[in-house]
DNA sequence: CGCATCATGTAAGCTGTTACATGATTAT
DNA sequence: ATAATCATGTAACAGCTTACATGATGCG
């Protein structure tokens, strides 16, 4: 039950409504923590009524901007702190990976490279990102996870093209 | 819809019973795709309803070994090859990563210590693992595999070993 | 004989996806 | 005007987890 976390942990950050916790989901934790609006809004409902989240302020358009009550600032940091994380991942092309070598050679490069080329679009969208940052110079620590990701695709990168060349 | 195409690819590598399948999920997909028995076993009668594996033997204890037919094997080259892959993963490791900046430094470092024990407890299993594959001298596909997630695991560690350093 | 392992299934409940539905506000 | 964006919800369905349930075979 990561999603009530993962919106308390968006909420720390800064008080915002459905849509906008939308949004940061799309652009920020689309490819750790996928979330759409339609698990969001009954989500908040929910820890509304575990007086985790409270309405901090009404706009226009029936918007709710949401923040932490303190018990919910509590739950966040236990959840974090001493809750085991769990460390089960889903990931088909890591099961596609694991499945390749049944596919005749012809076909196995076609996937690989299919995988190399879309690795490659991925690092250079996280090159421009860190470069975004850089410039603006402004201490983000959303820079480091960046930075995470480069290296984590340079490595695949390097393991896929090895992969191309052996086959 | 992968738990499906997994079946599949592994009965491509060798027929199976539901138990034999389970097995090889805990062991070897475990960290990519997990799947229990529960899943399994309905899904295998379904993928016989659909021509894609069929009995081809009987054992002891009602056992039923599966094994593809040749719909089944269409299926999964078609999948694998022509099939616009699903990249997203759900891994709340990274979510917690991305939260970790509101802790305070304390807090912060004990987590970030907890994921490095974890991350280089898992590098050892994958090492001693290499060092099987390589012993026996045999020529596994799986192997590869086995060096990408050091490699992988590596950078996280290095990654772990920095933030550490600046918490 | 008793325990571990082999072997297969079902059911309830939770989580997540896709589609349906509606309406207000802002910019062109 | 009208299109894009802001904004919130619900419903149906698919997929996954946990727990329940049962029985056969092999080993010590």
């Amino acid at each position: 039950m990561s999603l009530r976390h993962a919106i308390l942990g968006l909420l720390a950050r800064q008080p915002s409504t459905g849509y906008d916790l939308t949004r940061t989901f799309d652009v920020s934790l689309a490819t750790t923590w996928p979330a759409s609006h339609s698990q969001i809004y009954p989500e908040l409902g929910k820890l509304e009524g575990a007086g985790l989240v409270e309405v901090v302020e009404r706009g226009p358009r029936g918007s709710k901007t949401y923040g932490l009550t303190d018990a919910g600032r509590d739950e966040l940091r236990r959840w974090l702190v001493e809750d085991e994380p769990d460390r089960s991942q889903r990931n088909e092309s890591g099961l596609r990976l694991f499945l390749t070598p049944l596919l005749p050679s012809q076909d196995r490069r076609s996937v690989l490279a299919r995988d190399l080329a879309h690795v490659e679009q991925q690092s250079a969208i996280l090159v421009a990102i860190r470069d975004q940052i850089e410039e603006a110079g402004r201490d983000d620590p959303f820079a480091a996870q960046v930075d995470l990701g480069i290296r984590v695709n340079e490595v695949i990168s390097a393991w896929l093209a090895e992969q191309l060349d052996r086959t």
